[in-house]
RNA sequence: GCGUCCAUAGCUCAGCCGGAUAGAGCAUCGGCCUUCUAAGCCGAGGGUCGUAGGUUCGAGUCCUACUGGACGUGCCA
């Protein structure tokens, strides 16, 4: 579809440039002033140019100019009509389907995919768990972010790396190992039937509400945060079983969402490597020690206070870490890109980290990339993790799963499908991922459990729904498959508009890489789920009496099920073929 | 105080490089199963695009100010 557009752009574009050099007027800047677009109804034909950025350079009216190009390039004969000052095409839809389907059909699953990003070694860091408590409904949505642009981003050619860093060490993680040695000692998960992250997160609720009591709490937590950092062998070894806890229970939590790393980063490795950089920094001169024995950053260059680096007893700080890793990261998988899927109440730590980087003299600090997101929250209110309303992951699929098991039993599917609680299960992860993926990013978004889980609407399950149908529809069309299609009888309003979208389809994708946003992908295909659904009731496909009309209408259904399928696979939600 | 981001239908959100009459879904009301999965489809009502200026042939989109909200501005992470 791009190369069609491209094609007549191209056209108008030297047709402007001989009107422009009949009458001697410099057309070098025409290129950047052709924007195609679509004329708001189809009738009006399937490309637009609007020719009002050339009537100051020809003294005519836009309209007039339109015309003009039009007897240019043929006229009506050529498809070409005006209407006042647009200048628009009618293509050769029938050569653009045949051309569409073939496409498809030899593409495959790689249909989506591009090859602009192609040589680009891109890493990309999301999760970022605490080793203190379970993933909660931010994680998930920074989870499925992560996976998804890793994914889209592999699809447009880039080798992708996907990291995590595993927060385990720190006072909140020390903050756990109190509570568990003061209250919990001698149990385990296994003793107590929970699941072991979540073991540990009850220890640090422990701690909170012991913490609210005893105010030498705090004090204790750092003498413990001391020993840990002296190599104390009992609280290693303390630290070490509940890290173990921590992450061998969110680790399930990934499985079953699907998420997945090709690297696991630990900040007890890394936060050492940190000091290195403050240490070259000072070196360097562009930190510089303070009277109080602290090492700072001056960011008056951009406009910020200073920024504590390194503690006046020599401890690192939440940034210290940062900045040792990703130089390791580089010189262990040179990056041409790097993001950090995190929320944006880290964007002011982002802009420190990159331009601390900037100042040790990193080239690559120009690669950094913050994928900011915004917050998550339900329709009873605000997380807060004080008030203990903070959405556990884990709780929130179980109920979703539920949900949609009730559902399933109700509508009286459960005999459609070989596993109802499989199948629950699955419409579960696709309600959550595709209503957190749906909202742009940046935005602060309400996750309404009902809403994702609802069959009509912009919904997970509404597009698993669709392609479900179109995979029975396909299974059952028996011999038709066999008879070759003819694209050219699909002639229908409604069959152009699916070509469309099935078509922009790869532009969806090169976008939403480009942008670092799903959201353009997941509104795109909901755009084709609902045109196709409206198809499949309005015209019989397979169940035509003309086989060769019949054949070339599952040849469409076929474009929109590989269409649905691969990005199904981009934006992490799961295919049912039959429910 | 300062900084960043957000503000579009009752609610939740789209809206591409500034282009023709601002779109979906939910909710509400009404219609459609003897024909490929009705977990579906169709229709109706619903808008001062936060306010006021500005740039432009043209602004929901760009600029400025203001209002409201979120987040940040820690030697927390």
């Amino acid at each position: 579809m791009k190369e069609i557009t491209e094609r007549w752009r191209t056209r108008v574009l030297s047709a402007l440039a001989s009107m422009a050099e009949q009458e001697c007027i410099d057309s070098t800047k025409f290129a950047a002033l052709l924007t195609p677009g679509s004329p708001p109804n189809s009738s009006m034909g399937d490309l637009a140019f609007p020719m009002f950025p050339f009537a100051g350079s020809f003294k005519k009216s836009p309209a007039q100019i339109a015309e003009q190009i039009a007897e240019h390039l043929g006229g009506n004969a050529a498809g070409i009509q005006t209407a006042g000052p647009y200048l628009n095409v009618t293509i050769d839809r029938s050569a653009a389907i045949a051309a569409l389907l073939k496409n498809i059909t030899s593409a495959g699953d790689n249909w989506g995919s591009g090859s602009e990003l192609s040589g680009k070694r891109i890493m990309i860091e999301f999760s970022s768990p605490n080793t203190n408590k379970p993933l909660h409904l931010g994680h998930l949505r920074n989870d499925i972010l992560g996976i998804s642009c890793a994914r889209i981003l592999e699809a447009r050619g880039a080798q992708v790396r996907k990291v995590i860093i595993i927060n385990n060490r720190g006072v909140h993680i020390c903050k756990s190992m109190l509570a568990y040695q003061k209250f919990s000692s001698g149990e385990t998960p296994e003793s107590l039937g929970i699941k072991s992250d979540r073991f540990v997160g009850d220890c640090y609720v422990r701690y909170n509400q012991w913490a609210a009591q005893d105010s030498s709490a705090e004090q204790q937590v750092q003498s413990m945060l001391l020993a840990w950092e002296n190599g104390d062998t009992e609280i290693k070894k303390l630290w070490e079983l509940m890290n173990k806890w921590a992450l061998d229970g969110i680790k399930i939590t990934y499985r079953r969402t699907g998420i997945s790393f090709d690297h696991y980063y630990f900040e007890s490795d890394t936060y050492i490597l940190g000091k290195e950089q403050i240490q070259k920094g000072l070196e360097d001169g562009v930190f510089y020690r303070h009277e109080d024995g602290s090492v700072r950053l001056d960011m008056a260059e951009i406009g910020l206070e200073t920024k504590v680096l390194l503690r006046p007893n020599g401890t690192s700080v939440y940034i210290t870490q940062d900045l040792g890793t990703i130089v390791s990261r580089h010189e262990e998988w040179p990056f041409d890109q790097h993001i950090y899927v995190v929320g944006s109440e880290q964007e002011y730590h982002f802009i420190v980290l990159f331009f601390a980087l900037r100042k040790l003299g990193y080239p690559w600090a120009s690669q950094l990339r913050h994928l900011s997101y915004g917050m998550v929250n339900l329709p009873e209110g605000k997380m807060k993790s004080r008030e203990g309303t903070v959405v556990d992951a884990d709780n929130l699929i179980d109920s979703l799963v539920e949900q949609a098991l009730n559902e399933v039993k109700e509508k009286g599917r459960a005999s459609d499908s070989a596993s109802p609680e499989e199948t629950a299960e699955k419409i579960a992860i696709a309600a959550l991922h595709y209503y957190l993926l749906q909202v742009s990013p940046k935005k602060d978004m309400i996750f309404n459990p009902r809403e994702s889980l609802s069959f009509t609407g912009s919904t997970g399950p509404y597009l698993q729904y669709v392609v479900a149908r179109v995979t029975g529809l396909i299974a059952k069309s028996g011999d038709i498959d066999k008879i070759p299609p003819s694209p050219r009888l699909l002639t229908r309003e409604d069959e152009w508009q699916i070509a469309r979208r099935i078509g922009e389809f790869p532009e969806l994708v090169a976008r939403a890489a480009e942008k670092l946003d799903p959201s353009i992908l997941a509104n795109g295909l909901y755009e084709l789920a609902k045109d196709f659904s409206h198809y499949y009731h309005e015209v019989p496909i397979v169940k035509t009496d003309d086989r060769i009309l019949a054949a070339s209408r599952l040849a469409l259904a076929k474009a929109v099920l590989t269409t649905l399928k691969n990005g199904f696979l981009l934006l992490n939600i799961p295919y049912i073929e039959s429910m």
